[in-house]
RNA sequence: CGGGGUGUAGCGCAGCCUGGUAGCGCACCUGCCUUGGGAGCAGGGGGCCGCUGGUUCGAAUCCAGUCACCCCGACCA
């Protein structure tokens, strides 16, 4: 491709409403650009990425036995009604009408229309197993896009679901694409970790995440320091303490704590740590519960935990007015003692004795508090959030927090949506059995995103080979000399033959301005042609990452790129 | 949805407080000059100052409303 004849916009300046990397220097090179919030055009440079990753994801499905078919993105409301998310899916559910007045929405995910699909033409267990999977635009009316293409509203996504007669095939299909998965994370340049992880509104039984890890991630994870567990905070397990509570040393006391409604606030105040108080947090849920659920005072509220246990679809914090309602003080001093609701508390808190509570009145706080002696709790669970240094549930080591970004997820969904919409087949007895389930997604733009946040530098982007938008730039540098140009184009000519992807930069720019934008772009390898080399009858070749330099004759420029593209196509 | 912020040329910004015919840098076009790390000079094009209404002789500027975008939060009482 020569520069001239192509759109690329290279900008100097960092748009100002970009935030983080990625999303800087896909607009400073005009990947993209911003058509609303959250839904981008993919101008050329940047569709010739998502195209390289797409296409890895095809060769890595296709190598694990799926095959690739293609839904609508538009899908009529009766199927999600027959699963039941219609009505449960929410706000992100983009719904739209036609001009019969007849529910659609734009399909966030595509469960309902492959089961629909394998209802319809999956009659046989000998038909099994089977993987399904297709490449397409998604939507997701998200409350809150941003990072450009790291949570788009619009974004294209691999979505692939599994078939099975048993649970047995169902394991083997899910541990099929975990490793797919980690081909082609690892095809992508990407330094990942695949992590345990909730299921959340998709359901399932179980699921991992494939997590990159970078500051800007969205997403907290846990690992531990000594064995190979590793899951989202969501979902990070904790042990049940091992110690019991002391026995109580102190009476139930009630103190006064004028305006001191923080924890932090009373710690400050009573001159004690935050750990020595426990929070008391009113929660009411979808199904019309109210329910207290107490915690030490420094630890935070997994809400996840706590909807799993509870078995319902949502928790929410009670508002000023439940909280005044039940505990009959405002908020910031609700506590257990004489309170009558359910009580759940954090394993945690059944190791903590003399602590601090809301006195469930203005302005008060009791101390010397003790469960058992001064309130009874329905149970102790497992329901805060995982720090750095918890211990590991699985063995003895510590658990290390690091942020990534989700570009894939996996989960094992068993027979939740071929239930629902009766999608079975006959065993070998001819009876009709269930299928059972995967479902396995992998956010191209996400993946795309994260590759520019794990390899840039302050130049700009250095692309993988894999995923670079062309692995090869001749940089022209004087384009009004015949034999210099010449020459160039003699080379571009031998790169195209040799089936090399090639940004020509032919324009009739300076050298520096050339320089500058072949940095910024990040295409792994350069070539610069110029009169000083050339009278030496040689070019520069020269890497982008590490910025290596090597003067090659000119004759063998040629085999030399592709011989060095050729290696650093191969996997890991 | 709650809080904060911003809308002025393709991008980055000034002007607004104190109302008087819209500016700077980059980018873009023309010419000269220059050519190994974002050169220089000269000339030029491009704006319903987000939108609607109000105040005023006069509004980018003041007031009201509205829309869009960005950030934080939306669970930590």
């Amino acid at each position: 491709m020569r520069y001239s004849q192509y759109l690329v916009n290279t900008l100097k300046e960092t748009p100002a409403d970009a935030e983080v990397l990625s999303h800087q220097l896909m607009l400073r090179t005009s990947m993209i650009r911003k058509v609303a919030a959250g839904i981008y055009s993919y101008l050329p440079f940047g569709l010739r990425s998502i195209r390289k990753v797409e296409q890895i994801v095809r060769e890595e499905m296709d190598r694990a036995g799926a095959a690739e078919l293609l839904m609508p993105m538009v899908v009529p409301a009766e199927l999600w009604q027959e699963s039941g998310r219609w009505s449960q899916y929410g706000k992100e559910l983009l719904r739209l009408k036609d001009r019969k007045d007849a529910d659609f929405c734009l399909g966030p995910t595509h469960e309902e229309v492959i089961t629909d699909i394998a209802r319809r033409e999956l009659r046989s267990y000998r038909q099994l197993p089977i993987n399904l999977y297709q490449i397409q635009t998604k939507f997701r009316d998200e409350i809150r896009p941003r990072f450009g293409l790291m949570r788009g509203r619009e974004f294209i996504m691999k979505d692939a679901y599994s078939f099975d007669l048993d649970d047995a095939g169902a394991d083997k299909a899910y541990e099929k694409m975990y490793q797919a998965y980690r081909r082609i994370f690892l095809r992508c340049g990407l330094n990942f970790r695949a992590v345990e992880a909730d299921s959340g509104a998709i359901g399932g039984s179980f699921s991992h995440e494939f997590m990159v890890l970078a500051e800007s991630g969205e997403d907290a994870i846990v690992s531990c320091d000594a064995c190979e567990y590793a899951a989202n905070v969501e979902k990070a397990e904790l042990r049940k303490a091992t110690s019991a509570a002391p026995s109580p040393s102190a009476a139930l006391t009630r103190v006064e704590t004028p305006a001191r409604k923080t924890i932090e606030d009373v710690a400050l105040f009573l001159d004690l740590p935050p750990a020595r108080l426990v929070k008391t947090l009113i929660v009411v849920t979808d199904g019309g519960d109210t329910v207290a659920v107490l915690l030490r005072g420094d630890r935070e509220l997994n809400d996840i935990k706590l909807k799993n246990r509870l078995g319902c679809d949502w928790v929410e914090l009670a508002d000023e007015e439940t909280v005044l309602k039940v505990t009959g003080a405002p908020t910031g001093f609700a506590g257990p003692v004489g309170l009558k609701l359910r009580i759940l508390a954090d394993h945690e808190v059944a190791t903590l004795g003399d602590f601090v509570v809301g006195a469930n009145l203005k302005d008060h706080h009791l101390t010397g508090v003790n469960h058992g002696r001064d309130f009874a709790v329905e149970a102790f669970a497992d329901l805060r959030q995982a720090v750095a240094g918890d211990p590991c549930p699985r063995c003895s080591g510590k658990l290390e927090v690091w942020r990534g970004i989700e570009v894939g997820h996996v989960f094992k969904l068993g027979t939740k949506y071929s239930k629902s919409l009766s999608a079975t087949v006959l065993d070998e007895q001819g009876q009709e059995r269930p299928l059972v389930m995967g479902c396995y997604g992998i956010g191209i733009g996400r993946t795309m995103a994260a590759a520019i946040e794990q390899n840039h530098d302050e130049n700009g982007i250095i692309w993988p080979m894999p995923i670079a938008p062309f692995q090869v730039i001749v940089t022209l540098l004087n384009p009004n000399d015949e034999p210099v140009a010449a020459a160039a184009e003699a080379l571009y000519g031998e790169l195209l033959h040799a089936g090399i992807e090639v940004l020509f930069d032919d324009r009739d720019e300076r050298p520096g301005s050339k320089f500058k934008d072949a940095d910024l772009l990040g295409i792994p390898l350069r070539v610069t042609v110029g009169a000083r080399g050339l009278k030496d009858g040689v070019l520069e070749l020269q890497e982008r990452r590490g910025g290596e330099r090597t003067l090659v004759p000119v004759a063998e420029v040629a085999t030399v790129v592709a011989e060095r593209v050729r290696r650093s196509l191969q996997v890991g």
